[in-house]
DNA sequence: TCTTAGTTGCAAATGATTTGCAAGTAAAAC
DNA sequence: GTTTTACTTGCAAATCATTTGCAACTAAGA
């Protein structure tokens, strides 16, 4: 889990890895490395429609199942906020936690050397090889909680 | 998260709160109760029907729900290790976190202080009030890791 | 015992994701 | 540049997990 190598973009770690580049993956990759936001599969499918011509659901899952498979995006749940969908970011070097507001569906991240030492503390007691993890939150985000209790406490 | 007062069963915690008891709802708090696994919507109501009459699964998910509702259990992903259903277990007083071996399927728990410290730094520096939380690793289980590399390394 | 709001079973609906298959295409080989 | 072939796509149908509407039932307070 954090002997992940600097990452290039997604399309060089694919052809690196042999897979077959198509128009149809060019756009998801694209669209997944450049968001800011957690897209889930039907965000993403309905960015691929308005960017070019409409590429098919089924595409994108296979896409996604592809890139998880070598562990270039993280699939996240995010306490399940809406739904049962899933959410996905590409991997990075240094991963983080995530927060999800209950009340209005933010979702925060958070970075802490407490978390990467908990993952070592974890392979080694465990004898456990970590290939990949998440940690998530749900709660009320600051916000959130000042409308909660006005000006109380 | 932290605030948990001690446990007593689900069913007087359940009346506690003013929640109708049933046939049903004292057969489903039982297993869950009583299970040292951790248990899907399905395997639930498979047990509740080899231990009674036939409870019918939208049952099970209700009352699922219920519990959920008062933070009564905890509803996990476990790295949806088969499919995509979730899995229960009674919330208990120290959280823990669970390991999910991606070759054996198997499910551990680890217990750490460093995990209750980096609830309280996100409390703190996010002033995010934690509501819920879950940590979860898959990866490869010490046993299988040995099979994994017989002898070498 | 009566009353009623809350609960159940059942079957159908929903939402997310996967799959089979025929047609299309990237890219290696000629 | 053409051929070849294995890999990929779109489409529609299937699957899996979970939820919902509704009429019949029942826990528990009056
Ligand atoms: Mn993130
Ligand atoms: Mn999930
Ligand atoms: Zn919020
Ligand atoms: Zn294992």
């Amino acid at each position: 889990m954090e002997q992940l190598a600097p990452r290039r973009n997604l399309r060089d770690e694919l052809k690196d890895r042999g897979i077959r580049m198509t128009h149809q993956r060019e756009i998801v990759l694209e669209l997944i490395q450049g968001s800011s936001r957690h897209l889930d599969a039907e965000s993403l499918w309905k960015l691929a429609a308005r960017k070019d011509t409409c590429i098919n659901l089924a595409t994108i899952y296979r896409t996604l199942t592809l890139l998880k498979r070598f562990g270039l995006v993280d699939e996240l749940d995010l306490m399940h906020i809406e739904g049962e969908k899933h959410y996905y970011e590409v991997t990075r070097l240094r991963s983080h936690i995530h927060l999800a507001c209950f009340r209005c569906g933010e979702i925060q991240e958070f970075q802490t050397p407490l978390f990467t030492k908990l993952c070592k503390q974890v392979e080694q007691e465990c004898s456990f090889s970590i290939k990949t993890g998440r940690l998530e939150f749900g709660g009320l985000c600051s916000k959130c909680r000042q409308k909660e209790r006005p000006a109380a406490d």
